[in-house]
DNA sequence: ACCACGGCAATTTTT
DNA sequence: TTGCCGTGGT
């Protein structure tokens, strides 16, 4: 073909605004964008991806595009194919870990892992953390599990490896290294390989491979991360020594949505990009599509709060929309209540249910809202909670699969040794265990040395010898079948179903459902739309990529989309996604900001972002409510207003209360029984003793002294002098005014 | 092997 | 308040 002018391929252009073009075509090289919510940014990486291609004539091969979840990673190659009109094998779209996964596989050797690895999730490892410190008789008080998993994976994400790990002499760190010294060894003996371990192992496999390295710095010659904000230091330096001094680089992303710090997320990548990387040319999108200009003034204003920001200021060429509404329940019922009465007026109006959320920040909220949502009978869906593989049922079921695969997977032959029950009990697992680490060998290995020369013997022994033959026959006999008949058979055979068949409850008819649910997810992944699944046949072959599918893609719960439901969530996974209709509940000090990051500024300040991340969610109408009074760990607990509310400007706040209704009179004394039955009350009895020089906070405009008052009852007014807010006129029945 | 009880803590979550 | 964990009883 010849040469190709930007003007033939326009049409890749034509719809985008400057600065999205900018992006797009800016030339080969290290390129910034800052890409500020709703702003267009998959697209502009998509049209990035397809500019390099058709303009400066990259081949697929020769680009690499990573994410960080595989929900993105398929929406950015469908939303490519679509683009391009073509089905496009050979570039390579996703997330860190599968990408890792990849290269591990095909250089197994290099690697220096077995050819048939596993990968484990962070519920197998914090198990094998929990053995591990059992095995060792070391005190789980001292050393939590859950904090020893932490530190491996921390120790993954810095690049360091237990012997790189400087201890000071401090004997509880020394003991901390030892134990990941312990679990790696373990993961080793296993062929195991978390989630951490993918990334750092495949870091190492470049950096002590040069003619690898080389091959693939020559292969990429651009690279584009998504959701850089979120990359840890690991993944940073994984994609420096990958893209070396040759490949150009885009990296997408929104220092002001970075919420993910506590799990390890560096939002100093982005300046550490721009610093370290050559050239680097930044572009800000800042045009937003998704939201009315109310609405992203105020995100605006609330970030504005935070300090360091690399700066951006979102705008829209849209209406300015109607103001955000804020609501001050009396207590979490009467919140939730406003909430589910507003939504029912909103579907009035013509909204899908499905165009509602509800955001909260933490998940112990949502059970007075379902609560509500059921009793009024409001189709409702929760987004998140537990994912399909994750569920015990179906790691049995994985595990008798792996064991098939590899009888030296430890994690695995001990979770299904004895599930469901077959007489081995926790003394003769010990016994295994002690010998297996004693020797050194895998506790398979244990088991058959134990039976042999009789440590185990009479019952323990028979069980443990059923046990051994039952995993060699369900080997034979699946033999040539096809994937989902293995699983068939396994579930069968192995006793899983009928051990939850005899489960008592619902609970049971459940779990054997999702075991039929993971044969059908076989059959499905065996007809191929995963891109594991390219080379493997349809039957044993399969097993290995099925097995690192369910670990690596632990299942979308997106089931029931269909269903036109009212859209429940944490703030955090709200990111991405965008809903005309929008609730933020619990907007109170100590719960949004929550408590456990008040203190330190930086964590306020991500708890900050996390709420411009919510507000930034809304299309239409934003609504932010909270509650006065709120059972917390079962204690009543009084709250007040979140920061953040007094942080956004007041002329685009509207507060409402139902119609007519005083939903609660100011009153001195609140029995909180009282208050948590009655739905409404007439307000005159039991109105606070007010008088004139009083000291009364009030949710919204803090603290405050009466300077005057008129009327009576319900009706009463009082002028109140706010510290910062001004003079203002209550009306006594509807502002929330609480005696100091 | 299984269940019932008491003590205890209690964000956020992807891979 | 819930839910997890370890303990002790059957």
């Amino acid at each position: 073909m010849d040469d190709v002018s930007p003007g033939d391929v326009s049409p890749l252009l034509d719809d985008l605004n400057p600065a999205q073009r900018e992006a797009v075509s800016a030339p080969q090289g290290n390129m910034l964008v800052l890409a500020g919510a709703g702003s267009g940014k998959t697209r502009v990486l998509v049209h990035r991806i397809a500019w390099l291609m058709q303009v400066e004539r990259l081949s697929p091969y020769a680009i690499l595009a990573v994410t960080f979840t595989n929900k993105a990673a398929r929406e950015m190659r469908t939303r490519l194919e679509a683009l391009l009109g073509l089905s496009l094998r050979n570039i390579w779209v996703g997330t860190f870990h599968s990408i890792a996964h990849r290269l591990l596989r095909t250089h197994w050797q290099d690697a220096r892992l077995p050819q048939h690895f596993q990968i484990i999730d962070s519920d197998d490892q914090l198990r094998l953390v929990k053995r591990l410190l059992k095995d060792h008789g070391i005190d789980d008080e001292r050393y939590p599990p859950r904090q020893v998993q932490y530190f491996i994976s921390g120790c993954k994400e810095e690049g360091l490896r237990p012997h790189q790990v400087q201890t000071h002499g401090d004997a509880y760190l020394g003991q901390m290294v030892e134990l990941y010294e312990r679990y790696q060894l373990t993961c080793e003996r296993g062929g195991l390989v978390d989630f951490g371990e993918l990334l750092l192992r495949s870091l190492e496999l470049l950096r002590d491979n040069p003619r690898l390295l080389a091959h693939y710095r020559e292969r990429f010659a651009h690279l584009l991360v998504d959701e850089f904000q979120d990359t840890n230091t690991l993944q940073y330096a994984w994609l420096k020594l990958l893209a070396g001094e040759q490949a150009g680089v885009t990296v997408v992303g929104d220092d002001d949505q970075s919420i993910y710090g506590w799990r390890g997320a560096r939002v100093e990548n982005i300046r550490r990009f721009e610093q370290e990387f050559k050239n680097t040319h930044t572009v800000r999108l800042e045009q937003n599509y998704r939201s009315t200009s109310a609405i992203l003034d105020a995100a605006n204003a609330l970030i504005s709060h935070n300090a360091g920001r690399m700066g951006k200021e979102l705008w829209t060429a849209g209406v300015k929309g109607e103001p955000i509404s804020v609501y001050a329940g009396f207590n979490d019922l009467d919140e939730a209540r406003f909430i589910v009465d507003t939504i029912r007026e909103k579907v009035d109006e013509g909204f899908h249910r499905r165009e509602i959320a509800i955001l909260y920040r933490s998940n112990a909220q949502s059970r007075v809202l379902e609560e509500t949502l059921i009793r009024q009978g409001m189709p409702y869906r929760i987004y998140g909670g537990q994912r399909f593989y994750e569920r015990l049922e179906i790691k049995n079921a994985l595990a008798y699969l792996r064991l098939l695969l590899n009888r030296d997977d430890d994690a695995s032959l001990e979770r299904v040794i004895n599930v469901p029950a077959r007489g081995i009990g926790t003394r003769t697992v010990e016994i295994l265990r002690e010998r297996a680490r004693s020797q050194g060998v895998s506790l398979w290995q244990a088991l058959h040395d134990s039976v042999g020369d009789g440590t185990c013997k009479g019952r323990a022994g028979n069980a443990l010898s059923a046990f051994a033959n039952l995993i060699e026959r369900l080997d034979n006999d699946t033999a040539g079948l096809r994937l989902h008949e293995i699983i068939t058979h396994v579930n069968e055979i192995s006793g899983l179903i009928d051990h939850h068949r005899n489960e008592k409850g619902e609970k049971g008819q459940a779990r054997v459902e999702n075991l039929e649910e993971l044969v059908n997810a076989a059959r499905a992944f065996t007809q191929g739309e995963t891109p594991l699944m390219q080379e493997a046949g349809e039957g044993a072959a399969a097993l290995e990529p099925f097995l690192a599918e369910a670990a690596l893609n632990a299942g979308d719960h997106e089931a029931d989309e269909f269903e036109d439901c009212v859209q429940l969530m944490t703030l955090h996974s709200a990111k991405g996604l965008e809903f005309p209709v929008v609730f933020i509940a619990g907007v109170e000090e100590g719960l949004f900001p929550h408590k456990m990051s008040m203190e330190e500024p930086g964590r306020l300040e991500e708890e900050r972002r996390l709420c411009y991340v919510g507000v930034t969610r809304a299309m239409h109408k934003l609504y932010l409510t909270y509650a006065e009074l709120r059972r917390l760990h079962g204690k009543e607990t009084f709250q007040r207003a979140s920061r953040f509310l007094r942080e956004l400007p007041e002329e685009l706040l509207e507060e409402v209360r139902l119609r007519g209704q005083i939903s609660r009179p100011v009153t001195a004394a609140r029995s909180s029984r009282g208050l948590a039955q009655q739905e409404s009350v007439t307000a005159g009895d039991g109105l606070p003793t007010l008088s004139l020089g009083q000291r009364v906070s009030h949710p919204l405009f803090g603290e405050g002294v009466i300077l005057n008052a008129e009327g009576q009852g319900e009706r009463a007014r009082v002028q109140v002098s706010f510290e910062g807010e001004g003079d203002k006129w209550l009306v006594l029945g509807f502002a929330k005014l609480t005696p100091l």
